[in-house]
DNA sequence: AGGTAAGCTTGCCATGGCGGGAAGGTCAAT
DNA sequence: ATTGACCTTCCCGCCATGGCAAGCTTACCT
């Protein structure tokens, strides 16, 4: 099978399959007499399930271990548990960042008129918390 | 005053406000007659003023705009307004998408053991939304 | 006066995870 | 024979820096 099919029924684009390969993240597949890429099942399978793996936010590195897991038949589940575990840590803190932003933009937007008068709490305190900055911290 | 003691003060890296002046964000300062960039108090609290938007996660296109306001006395706060609402439409975006990892992920490693065995749920699921990906989207 | 350490200058390479596009070879159908 | 779709490699760009290097200036110590 070729690249451009390979990439629709596994929903990675061609460039990327092209790009994991040439990572390491997936094996070069052998070549056609042209010098086509040719794509078994196995292969595509392997795709298929990187693109589930990196719709879910995992890096490149933590999908080359849980790559090498899936293919690993002897595998310790806790193994791919504890990449989850981490990967979630990770999610959690990231949520957790962008809600405490979000709060402070909200604070910051919850005394600003937001009409044509030039005063605006936003702009304050942008520039306040700027000042505060380096003593606080 | 130098660039060193402009990023101690701002909380800017010297690195980054040499960026942020190649990119236009901020204007190019006069110089020493050594060559030395010489930052007054107002360009320090731009750099502030900017440290603080980048650190409430505002792109450098919303810092470009947060920043002209900044320096308009006859701005509308609903022009600022208006910058902080798309912006927190994004942060909560983003948080929506990685709420919704999350709990794709913990259904996953809901039923895997955790344990020596090699039978993984995380797997499994990986494999199976991956097989079931390019027909159900 | 000399040494040296810190700070400044420019510039170039690297990151992550690809996307875009050029220049060229190949294949299927008309 | 020619189109058009597909494939190949290659290199550049993105964002927002960080790191490093070579070569200045400045400040301080002896």
């Amino acid at each position: 099978m070729n690249i451009g099919q390979a990439a629709e029924r596994s929903s990675v684009p061609a460039k990327t399959i092209r790009y994991y390969e040439e990572i390491g993240l997936i094996a070069a597949p052998p070549r056609h007499v042209n010098g086509y890429r040719d794509y078994d099942e196995s292969r595509i399978n392997e795709l298929s399930f990187l693109a589930s793996a990196r719709r879910l936010g995992f890096s490149i590195d933590e999908c080359r271990s849980l790559l090498s897991l899936y293919r690993d038949e002897h595998r310790a589940s806790a193994d791919v548990k504890a990449i989850a575990a981490t990967h979630v840590a990770h999610i959690d803190a990231r949520i957790a960042d962008l809600k405490a932003m979000r709060r402070v933009i909200d604070s910051l937007a919850g005394h600003c008129h937001g009409d044509s008068r030039s005063d605006c709490s936003i702009i304050d305190g942008l520039a306040a918390r700027a000042a505060g900055q380096p003593k606080e911290v």
